[in-house]
Order: C-alpha cells, then sequence, then structure tokens
DNA sequence: CACTGTTGTTAGAGGTTCTAACAGAAGTTA
DNA sequence: TAACTTCTGTTAGAACCTCTAACAACAGTG
C-alpha cells in the first residue's frame, strides 16, 4: 500500500501554492508570483516549496496545463449543454463560453495566448489539452462538403494535423472553418484582456458578437458593410 | 545656448541602453531585460543608467513607445508605397507590412499586443503612435455608404472614438470594418507570433493570406466553405 | 526498535531593483 | 582664470528574488 495520506497532503499543499500564485499572476502578473513569497504566505520559508516543484518554471507549467483544462471544461460544458440546438445557436454557445471563461480571468487568457514564457514548450499532454478546446468547437461546425477549402498545402496541412489528433474524419472545409473562427475570437478577446480597447471607448463585447455572428452567416452582412471589393 | 554636446551624449547613452534591452528582449522575453545588465555591457555600474532611466519601467515604456512608432511607420510606408493602386492591393500591403513587421521581430509585436505590464497604461503620446497604424489602414479601405454597420451602440461608439482622433468624417461602416480587419489579422498574428501554431505543424502565413483575401472579398468565399449557416 | 524516505529548517551564493552619499568632470558665468 | 552649478559616474547597502547544500525532525515500514 503507498502511503495515501502523504499523497494527499503533498497534493493539498501544492493546490494551496497555485491558488495563492494564481492570486499573485491576477494581480501582477506572471513577473508576480513568487515561490519564496507562497512559501511565506502558506506559513514555511521558501525553499520547502522546491520539495513540490523543482523550481519556479515547473509550478508556472503546472499554472499553464491547470488553465488549458479548465478552458477546455468549459467549451465543453457549453458544447454539451447545447446538444440538440441548432449548429448556429451552439456556435453562439461555444463564443459565449470562450468569452466568458476569458473576460473573467483575464490573466488566465493571457497565461495561454499571451507573451510565451521565454524557452517554453508545451509538453505533449499540455498540447493535448489545448487541442480539446478546439476539438469542442469542431464539434458544433456543420459537416459541409469535402471540397477544397483553401489552397492545397493549407489543407493537406489541416488535414494532417487533424489526423495526428484523431479527427481524420473531419474535411478540411470544416477545419479550416474551425481555425478561422479561433483566430477571430480570438483577435478580439486578445484585444480586449489586454486592454487595448480601453483608450478608444470601444465596448468589445459587441466587436466579438458581431464576429461570432459573421462566422454564422457566412459573412453575408459583408455585401452591406464589410466587403472591401464594391460591385464596380 | 543649450548644451547641444551633452544632449547628444545622452541620446546617444539611452539608444545604446535600448538596443541592448531589444537584444534581452528577444533572447529572454521582458523578464530577461535587466538594468544591471545592460549597463554592465555598456562598460558602467548598475545604477549608472538610472540617471537616464527613471527605473526599469520607464525603460520598458520607452521601448514600447518605439515599437508603436516603428509600427506606424512601417504601416504608413506600405500605404504610401501602393498610392495609386486598388484598395484591396493597398489592403494587401498593408496586411504584409503588418505580418512582415511581426514575424521578423516577434518580441517587439509581443511587446505591444502580448501580456501587458502590470499596471502599465498608455500615455496619451503612447496612443497618439498606436492610432497611427489604424490611421493607416482607414488610408486604404474603400469609403462606402454611411448606412448603419453594427448595433447603434457601436457605430456610436466608434464614431466618437474616430472623431476624438480627428477622423471624423469616416462613416461608421469603414470604422467598423478596419476594427474588423485589426482584430483578424492579429488574432492570426498572435497565435503564430506566441508559438501556437508550432505543435500543428500548419503555415500561419497561409491562414493569415486567407483572412487578408476574405477581407478583400468581403468573405464571398464564405459561400464555399466557411459559412456556417447552409441555405436550408 | 531500527531503517528509510519525506519534509522542513538554516546558511549562503549570486542575481535583481533602486536609493543615498560622495567624487569628479563638464559647462557656465563673473 | 576662478568660482559656481549641473551632470555623470562611483561605492555601499537595503530588500527582494531563485535555487542548492547540509542538516534535523518527522512519518511510515519491516
Amino acid at each position: 500500500m503507498v502511503n495515501v495520506r502523504r499523497e494527499r497532503y503533498r497534493e493539498d499543499t501544492k493546490a494551496e501554492a497555485k491558488r495563492i500564485a494564481l492570486e499573485q499572476l491576477a494581480e501582477l502578473g506572471v513577473a508576480g508570483i513568487s515561490v519564496n513569497a507562497i512559501a511565506k504566505r502558506m506559513g514555511v520559508t521558501g525553499p520547502a516549496l522546491y520539495r513540490y516543484f523543482k523550481g519556479r518554471d515547473d509550478l508556472l507549467n503546472e499554472l499553464i496545463r491547470d488553465a488549458w483544462r479548465d478552458l477546455a471544461e468549459a467549451a465543453e460544458a457549453a458544447v454539451a449543454a447545447s446538444a440538440g440546438e441548432s449548429s448556429p445557436d451552439r456556435v453562439r454557445a461555444f463564443g459565449e463560453a470562450f468569452r466568458t471563461w476569458a473576460v473573467t480571468q483575464p490573466h488566465r487568457y493571457l497565461l495561454l495566448f499571451g507573451t510565451p514564457l521565454p524557452g517554453y514548450h508545451a509538453p505533449e499532454d499540455t498540447v493535448l489539452l489545448a487541442h480539446r478546446t478546439m476539438s469542442a468547437l469542431l464539434g458544433v461546425l456543420p459537416r459541409e462538403g469535402g471540397a477544397a477549402a483553401g489552397p492545397s498545402t493549407l489543407d493537406d496541412q489541416l488535414v494532417a494535423w487533424a489526423g495526428s489528433r484523431g479527427e481524420g474524419d473531419v474535411p478540411p472545409a470544416v477545419l479550416l472553418t474551425a481555425m478561422r473562427a479561433f483566430t477571430r475570437l480570438h483577435g478580439v478577446l486578445s484585444l480586449e484582456v489586454s486592454g487595448q480597447f480601453g483608450p478608444m471607448g470601444i465596448d468589445p463585447a459587441l466587436l466579438y458578437r458581431a464576429e461570432v455572428e459573421s462566422l454564422i452567416l457566412g459573412d453575408s452582412e459583408a455585401r452591406g458593410s464589410t466587403r472591401l471589393s464594391g460591385p464596380g
């Protein structure tokens, strides 16, 4: 029998350290996460925490992995909750869940999508967790014809990527749509959580929803305002 | 006569410090920028540099301002060089310039669009420099009808923002197009420079160009693949 | 009871930002 | 030229940081 008691204590200690680290992250960003300060707040000396994390980077990597898992669960929950609804409504549900997750904890969103840690390379399990969010999005997109979607090179890359992730049956057109949906939503969210809209006095939620609708409508409203090349 | 000689020496010293800071930024990110290390590399002791920068944050703020100016100049150059061409071609030119600037110095792009420095609030002159890039984009978009573009609230905010920046004559439809163009391009670039496409094996340049074309075509190709709501 | 592994401690090396007090050089003015 | 002011550099030091090493105390096991 492996000492389950020690194991549990160890998990609790790590969890509390990460909880405090998230508070520091919210307050002063990644640079504000200090192993020493966490230890002090837990009532132990600095080096004690090095029994639980190989180093500061190890702690940060765990925070990143936790965040990816958390985001994936939020996306999957929204997708599951919208089961049976129309594809547009499910895309809206995904979009709302994605944005809510981001704006309620912008520091965690930035941990995933902001400036990467120097030298960071996502380990395989983290890549897998990150893919789950994309997979949730793929689940609510309609499966359309298998015609070529974009440049053949891009199509090939998309198919290869999906195949390596166990989604080999998704046609490239849908993969491309998912990818573009993701980059568009992220484009708004990224600028929002990094405060770029602040000085402009623009409500990013409206812009975000406009982008969601544009994806759903296939940008048909573009004929009215977004289209750059006129009829003449 | 104000001491022009000292002034020049002072500017040169600051410029060299910032040059080294950019090298550190490229190598180890913002966290790798050290006033002490810069001073050592310049052959002086650490505190000497505090005669030139109030503190580390002051140095970082200057790097940010420089980057915004540099980006604006790149965008303006592309727009100027494409004078006389069609609007779609000018949008392409802007898009290419924007992307080239970003991918040739990803650390600087991340300095502007990545995780913001904790507590950072852009001073007015920096906001102005940031706006110049957006202004360049506005310059290559076709001026279309003044019909309502998005939700009236958003339209109002866009008009108010443009008005405060001396672009009161740009109709909201064009402002909205510019804003959406910017978020879409940034969406791809952001994920590219933060390395998110790496594990996917996807070439972001192709995705980026697809987004540029989608803006130009008013997403008419959406009927083929991107549209989510089918005809039936 | 003895042994092993885990968890905590203190000490310390080497790094950081930044302030204070001081020395000397450069520029200005009488 | 001499005196004065300003600027630029120095060293010393406080207060933080990460992380390693050596040691003590504890928990669990044969």
